[in-house]
DNA sequence: CCTTGAGCCCGTAGTCACTACAGCCCGCAA
DNA sequence: TTGCGGGCTGTAGTGACTACGGGCTCAAGG
């Protein structure tokens, strides 16, 4: 029985509960086209497939993965038309990490001079922190 | 002369120019109550003072640290209210430091895929790719 | 004196990636 | 039959801006 219901689609409920990704962003996909339109049953209930699952999953680990929805439009477009080229997908990948490495050092700086500010306050209940001294300064 | 056009204040773009902060920017914290309503010119121009300026200047700063706009708005409360305890700020600052390490962690860890998948590739133009692959993957 | 251009004004809409909500319908079990 | 859990649609809200359209003012140049 499980196997007729899955060959006949899964409801949008059910295919949110199996990638993990929120009913109303399964709806928003579809709606800026990164997810086609699913065939739709008697009482206009939305019908997925076991390739809507795959796609589904692949876009929630681009997510997971950083890459923006329009990054994730321009690989779908590529697995659509079957139009495949690894080089543009290494580049997308190599270009991504860059960027990635570049906020990661952003945030560690960052995270030096909160560390350094909040290693000066002296806690107290007093009217008077080197934090807010430290950024009120004209330097 | 110069000194007599600073006391009567600075139009917005010079604000803006001082601070590096976009002149629409300083609108918008204008609009949500960042940033006080200054005074205004018999034409109507925005009249900023030298607080306005350390006012922003500090806003920026915390924006640069990461600071969301509400974080801002509480520590400018306190400072507004002189109610300032550094007890406060200290927690404030080190939540936000755990949030910063958090942030880092992930990126790391998000990197370290990325770097594997981009070392796979083959950067052919052959239709078949591994980052593809992965990701395709129903692990 | 007139024009031109820069700078200011306001209000609104767009961005990204969702999320939430209102108000409705549908099917199933008690 | 009534209640409940799902599904449907369309719209608005989030954060932190950014952009735009249409209009006003001011100083300098012709």
């Amino acid at each position: 029985m499980n196997r007729i219901k899955d060959a006949r689609g899964f409801t949008i409920g059910r295919l949110s509960k199996m990638t993990g990704v929120n009913i109303e962003t399964i709806r928003y996909y579809e709606r800026i086209g990164v997810m086609q339109a699913p065939d739709r049953t008697a009482n206009g209930y939305r019908q997925f497939t076991h390739n809507d699952l795959k796609r589904l999953s692949f876009v929630k680990k681009c997510r997971e993965l950083g890459f923006s929805l329009e990054e994730i439009r321009t690989m779908l477009v590529m697995v659509d038309s079957e139009n495949l080229s690894c080089g543009e997908i290494h580049d997308m990948t190599t270009g991504h990490l860059a960027a990635v490495e570049q906020r990661i050092r952003r945030l560690r700086k960052l995270k030096g001079v909160l560390k350094k500010m909040a290693d000066q306050c002296t806690q107290g209940d007093v009217p008077d922190c080197p934090v807010i001294d430290a950024l009120f300064e004209t330097t």
